[in-house]
DNA sequence: CTGAAAGCGCTTACAG
DNA sequence: CTGAAAGCGCTTACAG
């Protein structure tokens, strides 16, 4: 035999009808049990696989999800926010135990969004992960709705439709990060990140923070905002500047860890001792916040409770049922670096 | 219109045969180009996308690669090494950069494994990715060979079709580990990693760091070898059992950079000052290595190149061209972790 | 330059 | 329980 092996192959062999193969195949009750075991086995002896893009056709579905992560504008070639990676990861294990297959595609922020997979058939929804200028991403979010795409955004919500977003309680976290800090006794307080709807996830960890202090008495000034993307180097940067216009604080609570790992760098060339003279507190817990000297104190998003309800939620709205918002619980990592 | 648009759809607005519209949207120079644009025009109205599952199954391709994560026999939920997530970064830009889209899967190496995806017309061709016991994994690649499957492998070699492979040049990362430990003079040292035909790429590094020292006449004993697979806490009892043994050591070579890091915090547990009385390489380079205290010093594997080269093989054999074993040149990294 | 028609390999309603 | 047949939405050889 030249070629694959089709359902007629089998048929032949097994000396029944290609509509009894499908059916076999797809362990169908109509079917005789020695017929369909007679099926299967020609099938493995030739090796045989349904054809997923013949079968996807005639079924008009696809059995896949894809998955957009979009990057940071600065994204040199090598550095994605780890934290994205690992969510990637539980998405990926979590559609396995699905029975789903993943597409996954990388996508500059500014591209036109390569988000026709769902139009092409090619998957059946569509998974989006990834930090952005929030009011740019709106319009296109839009416009997925009005295609009628099945999609689940991580972070971001999207307009009247918050169904359609899983994220963890940002505003739950930055209380978290002002708690402890209240704790320790520590409430010169600076926040690095952007603290506008351009970023609602930071705004958020940023809101949270400040009115956990106000429940405290204590009274955050915006003149402790210093505004950062989520890089190490924006971190670093954003410190630097804080030390260098001499605004004097005791504590940094950073919208993410790699704000925070940057912050750390800026304030120890500075001389200023973590967490002696500044404690320093991070948001997402990716496995550099253990590694980082001291050990960074944070607070943890769940990615393995995330990936699987973006993943359940999404399958739910493919299959038209009901799917309410999703927020999930934050924690709090105590390490070295607060004190 | 109920549903999506097909080509005849846009045939009739256009009022043109589908056969032109088909044509005219894979740009065929036999369209006259008025024609082209009024078919585009209509086809971006109606939102029109090419139902992939219907082009594939008539061209017999996919346009898609799929990648097969194996996971370490360890792996708790959420712990991806992450230089394999780093690989994976820079396959999914690679792939995108040729037009291809990627299916991502994980893999129990322990499990059958579901590399069904080009048998099924899912994919063109298999990416295999991970570490995993080599001697079970051999069995497995035979069989896709027999099945006539595309596929490129990191780091394992295919016995007798080493163009399957591309890997870095382990045998000569280990010498840059020896050398840099004889220019510092620091050369009774211990090997932590699985130095058998097991994990060949840990051998391969083994082999060369014992040949690099051999080269200045260092004597590398084998009762310096504690055997670990790629986790930090199989890197950390290790270095616990060879301490708990009384082994003497000025220098410690793991085989991966997370091995490295569990034995740094093993020495540091032990009252063991790094590097000042132990210096300690590690092999990857992944971001954890730079955060690490005092900052892991490691043979950088070029991940950026790598997933291009695995990407540019695979179509080439896709392609039916000839394609070379490839060997990626490592680099030594020299940071505060030996001295 | 354009159209009518065949066919990729399945699934499933229909008929028995 | 099984088979013959239609049809999913394309691409492309063939004919003009």
């Amino acid at each position: 035999m030249k070629g694959k092996a089709t359902s007629f192959d089998i048929a032949h062999y097994a000396g029944v009808s290609q509509s009894t193969v499908s059916r076999a195949l797809r362990n169908s009750p109509l079917v005789n049990e020695e017929t369909k075991r007679r099926v299967r086995e020609v099938a493995r002896e030739l090796n045989y696989k349904v054809d997923k893009n013949a079968s996807n056709l005639r079924t008009q579905q696809s059995s896949t999800l894809a998955c957009l992560l979009f990057e940071d504008p600065t994204g040199d070639d090598s550095q994605i926010n780890p934290f994205f990676l690992n969510m990637l990861g539980s998405i990926t294990r979590a559609c396995a135990k699905e029975g789903y297959d993943l597409l996954v595609s990388f996508q500059q922020i500014s591209d036109d969004w390569r988000a026709d997979y769902e139009d092409s058939h090619r998957a059946d929804g569509i998974i989006l992960l990834g930090y952005g200028d929030y009011v740019d991403y709106q319009s296109r979010l839009q416009r997925l709705l009005d295609n009628n795409t099945k999609f689940v955004c991580w972070g971001a919500t999207v307009d009247g439709r918050p169904d359609l977003t899983v994220k963890c309680d940002n505003y739950g976290g930055g209380k978290l990060a002002a708690e402890h800090l209240v704790q320790i006794r520590r409430t010169n307080a600076v926040f690095i990140g952007d603290a506008s709807n351009h970023s609602p996830e930071f705004f958020d960890r940023y809101k949270g923070f400040r009115d956990g202090l106000a429940e405290h008495n204590v009274l955050f000034s915006e003149r402790n905002i210093a505004n950062a993307i989520s890089t190490e180097m924006s971190g670093y940067h954003a410190t630097r500047s804080l030390i260098a216009n001499n605004v004097k604080f005791n504590a940094l609570f950073a919208a993410s860890d790699l704000i925070a790992i940057g912050a750390i760098k800026a304030l120890q060339e500075a001389g200023i001792n973590v967490p002696k003279e500044v404690s320093v507190i991070g948001f997402d817990n990716i496995s550099a916040a253990s590694y980082v000297s001291p050990a960074l104190t944070t607070v943890q998003q769940n990615t393995t409770l995330a990936g699987q309800m973006i993943v359940a939620n999404l399958l739910n709205l493919i299959r038209g049922e009901a799917v309410e918002s999703t927020l999930l619980p934050p924690k709090l990592i105590v390490r070295s670096s607060t004190s």
